[in-house]
DNA sequence: GCATCTCTTGAATGATCATTCAAGTTGAAT
DNA sequence: ATTCAACTTGAATGATCATTCAAGAGATGC
């Protein structure tokens, strides 16, 4: 069986669903061995140390946002109807009985205190991320406005993030997000079941 | 020495700022004995296991901030302006060197994959918060708005305690607040030096 | 077919983990 | 003065931690 090398993309998406539903700390090596599959001998020659994996998992989570979120905006039919629909999602996630937040924010928030190369590259990442939606805004908005909003919507996001935990209803959260963020082109969204089960139910 | 018992709140205290800091599973025993200067027996004589510790941190904690929060909003001239000021306060928290965003929420994160009694307690607290927002807004608003604001305020409030790791200016922050929470006195409210050096600067 | 190279294996390592407990110390009661 | 109960102490415990490495097993070149 050996000499053929293992899926590094696979091992690197297994190790990623781990730490983030488990945290760096909160996951073992052993944990990893489980998950991945593979010896702790080939984890530490491919990887060099737990961090080195955490890291590669952190990039490829982050890699994949933004990969998604390019295409999201990408596809709009109107201006900002991507963004309304990144949000919503984000909300129906957090409704997901496996739902554990977003794999950046609870790295960040983990990784803060020990202030290492590990929180650099994450707060890196989401500094991207909200680049991407300021760079996306100015197309519309004067530079000055496109930051403000871009921050207004990173600050909504966090909040999603976390206030999925908290087990209200998505209306609740949907409303309050509409209602901070009313620059967006809410009414302009296609109607779809917000339940995410396919089954499209005209309203009365 | 002994039969002068080592002073609770204290410990409870110091453990608090560690847990708050390392995280559950970043914080070990050790770090606790260390921090509270307490010896394992005793630790485990009084609280029973790092859980139960962990528990009376958090508990700590909670009961402060609501106790926070309730004065802040009793003190307040106009209605609203507790608050905007409350909101000022974590922004500016953001910007310590030490800072370490909210021990409920960092907790939150970090233990709702395990789903035991300590994540339930943490969304009961985070959601007594909420209802002491909703119900403070329900004096004003109706019983629906009361809520949609509550919410709207916890989406910010979270937002501000994970976007304050990213090093962004301030006033940018504050700015995307305000623009989030148009609802709120802003204006009503005394300018206050926005360091907190105690120092007024008038503006030309 | 044999040597070599590359990658995998999993038991072993020492450190650190949460937790326990027998022994020690002190203040109060008798 | 002696006993007792309450509390502290810190070394010991076994589990688990991240990491290492000698041995093994295909593939490759000759």
């Amino acid at each position: 069986m050996t000499r053929v090398q293992f899926d590094r993309e696979q091992v690197i998406q297994d190790a990623a669903r781990l730490f983030w539903q488990q945290g760096f700390s909160g996951a073992s090596i052993q944990m990893v061995v489980k998950a991945t599959g593979l010896k702790p001998g080939s984890l530490y020659l491919a990887f060099g140390s737990k961090e080195g994996l955490y890291l590669a998992a952190l990039e490829h989570y982050a890699h994949q946002s933004q990969a998604m979120l390019r295409q999201t905006l990408k596809e709009e039919m109107s201006f900002g109807e991507g963004i309304c629909r990144q949000l919503l999602r984000m909300v129906e996630e957090s409704a997901r009985a496996d739902y554990c937040s977003c794999f950046l924010i609870k790295s960040q928030l983990e990784l803060a205190a020990s202030g290492g190369e590990l929180q650099h590259r994450v707060s890196s990442y989401l500094n991207d991320i909200e680049r991407l939606y300021s760079d996306y805004l100015a197309r519309v908005y004067s530079p000055d406005l496109a930051c403000q909003y871009a921050a207004s919507l990173m600050l909504h996001i966090f909040g999603i993030r976390v206030y999925g935990y908290l087990g209200n209803k998505q209306e609740t959260t949907v409303a309050a997000v509409k209602a901070g963020l009313p620059w967006l082109p809410w009414d302009t969204l296609g109607n779809e079941a917000p339940t995410g089960n396919g089954v499209k139910i005209p309203l009365p």
